[in-house]
DNA sequence: GCATAATTGGGCCGCGCGTTCCAGTTGGGT
DNA sequence: ACCCAACTGGAACGCGCGGCCCAATTATGC
């Protein structure tokens, strides 16, 4: 930040300097495979996967990022930056109480579309300075977004920050649950919690419909892996 | 099945007739060992930690229950009962609303109370037949539990029996993410929920407070499992 | 008591993971 | 064009898990 042409000033992908151009051109393909890989495994998928997706050595990844969370912090550092840009977006709609169902509902949607960043939301990397940056960065914002929506009288005026969390949890749940077999399912949770949030008389959009039976069964039907989501 | 004192009639343990003293007794050690580790490690625990855990050797673990689909089934058959039983217990109630609260508030309670019961609600086994019995008996009984409360004008029309499942799955969720950090958390979401399923004007139980911030934060530092609830 | 059949747990195997080492290869400055 | 340092991936190691076999132990019927 001291630099005028600082390149670690860019959002999103840092080339990471002072690589060699073979040596950032692998480190691109594991970050690729690792963005791949979490998305539609979760967070739990071993190093050695990753390297085997990217078609690299073990060492190799090992020597990139020493550790599992730091290929984490590193995978979703421009996930972040988009959630953290999703809260000033919320700050700039001219109805706060639209701008709070928006960024629920986006906030959401990044959970729904990728199962790693869904965990990702609801942990915290101590180490992970940027990435905790962000975090906070957006935390602040959405406090503004809750006081904003409570003055327009559409927000119920017991609901705190704290709620955002328990709904990211609760979200990660059933994204984690129902996977791709019922990928709509988020939906009538955030529809339903939205409701809960809203005062009385409050205008809402309308409730999705539920997932269909047939879906949800294929939905509980995941006999191997136990959610971790759970442990 | 055909004598008249059939030991296999008796709903929870039933001792596993045919099988010698010692052995039935580590049989016991056996779901004891593993009640425990599920309850609070999740269903992700390794087949060799729950022989460690019970004092036997993996062998005669193996022996008894082939596969880890078949200790867990064993291991919950009680809990179902209990859940098989609350819906009974709702319908009992005078006051539709009020059982359909209380059954609510009783299963996410149940969920809370064991990490492992949590996953095995948003699961199906369909090779366990006197466990699925049991969740498709407490399912039935829940439609009627619905059809109740909306009758008496408090729940809404829209609540299907398909939100359960999806209020089951974000519970698990809020519990695998919070675990013993903030044990409460899982009630401030059914209470917000409960809001969503009522019908304006609808009287609700007191909501329960938010989490607090420094109980959250604990929660969200776990940075080694990734929930299997999740993969 | 004693014979016998059931039960036990330790040992062995293969597998996948994560870490570390090392000989070979390749990029980039001169 | 050349050389050195950076970089690579395979191999080796230790670990835990799950499956299986087998000699030793123990309960039970007579």
């Amino acid at each position: 930040m001291t630099g005028p042409a600082d390149p670690a000033e860019t959002p999103g992908q840092q080339p990471e300097q002072g690589l060699r151009a073979d040596a950032e051109r692998n480190r691109e393909r594991i970050l690729a495979a690792a963005r791949r890989l979490y998305a539609t495994e979760g967070l739990s998928v071993s190093m050695a996967s990753v390297a085997r997706e990217a078609g690299v050595g073990k060492a190799t990844l090992s020597r990139r990022f020493a550790s599992r969370e730091e290929l984490i912090t590193a995978v979703f550092a421009d996930r972040m930056d988009a959630y953290a840009e999703a809260v000033t977006e919320a700050l700039a709609d001219p109805d706060p109480w639209h701008g709070f169902i928006c960024y629920i509902e986006a906030v959401c949607a990044m959970q729904a579309a990728d199962r790693g960043f869904a965990d990702v939301l609801t942990m915290t990397f101590p180490a992970a300075k940027a990435l905790e940056a962000r975090r906070t960065e957006a935390y602040n914002g959405f406090i503004e977004v809750i006081t904003r929506a409570q003055n327009s009288g559409h927000l119920r005026d017991d609901f705190t920050s704290e709620d955002l969390v328990v709904l990211l949890m609760a979200n990660a749940g059933v994204v984690a649950a129902t996977g791709d077999a019922a990928p709509d399912a988020w939906r009538r949770l955030v529809g339903q919690m939205l409701r809960a949030y809203a005062t009385p008389g409050t205008e809402l959009p309308p409730l999705p419909p539920a997932p269909a039976p047939r879906a949800l069964y294929r939905a509980m039907i995941r006999l191997s892996r136990p959610a971790p989501g759970t442990s």
